[in-house]
DNA sequence: ATTCTAACA
DNA sequence: TGTTAGCA
């Protein structure tokens, strides 16, 4: 597919596709004519992507553990420097954090709906 | 009509 | 990131 269709089916501005492939995430195929052709697995790739850029990743680190994230284990430890190994660690505790905090948020506004809910119907 | 690259705000 | 320009 070409970037228009991927654009649509991630909800992702075609500006931002050619920005993650600028910056190495991606390295999708070319037609003869020189236009960008994705294939299926590009869409959850995609996804990927920005779930990890949400979570707060800076894009160098994404390219960095994108390539060991979807391939089997093993084969991956050549390249495990002490120094990745450690900022790895701070985004998990980050990650962590910010899923703890969501929790919390979420169940908030869960309760706070229920009773908002059951108030005017409780005769 | 759609995409491409590059560059400016 | 949005947008614009000039191509293919």
């Amino acid at each position: 597919m070409r970037i228009g269709e991927l654009s649509a089916r991630t909800d992702t501005p075609r500006r931002l596709l050619r920005y993650y492939e600028e910056q190495g995430l991606i390295t999708p195929a070319r037609c003869a004519n020189g236009y960008r052709d994705y294939s299926e697995a590009f869409v959850d790739r995609i996804a990927q992507i920005r779930g990890l850029l949400d979570a707060g990743l800076p894009t160098r680190l994404i390219k960095q553990i994108l390539p060991c994230l979807d391939k089997p284990r093993i084969i991956h430890f050549a390249d495990a420097t002490p120094e990745m190994i450690a900022t790895l660690e701070g985004e998990r505790d980050r990650m962590t954090d910010r899923i703890n905090c969501l929790t919390r948020n979420r169940d908030a506004i869960a309760d706070y709906l229920d009773t908002v809910r059951e108030g005017p119907q409780t005769t």
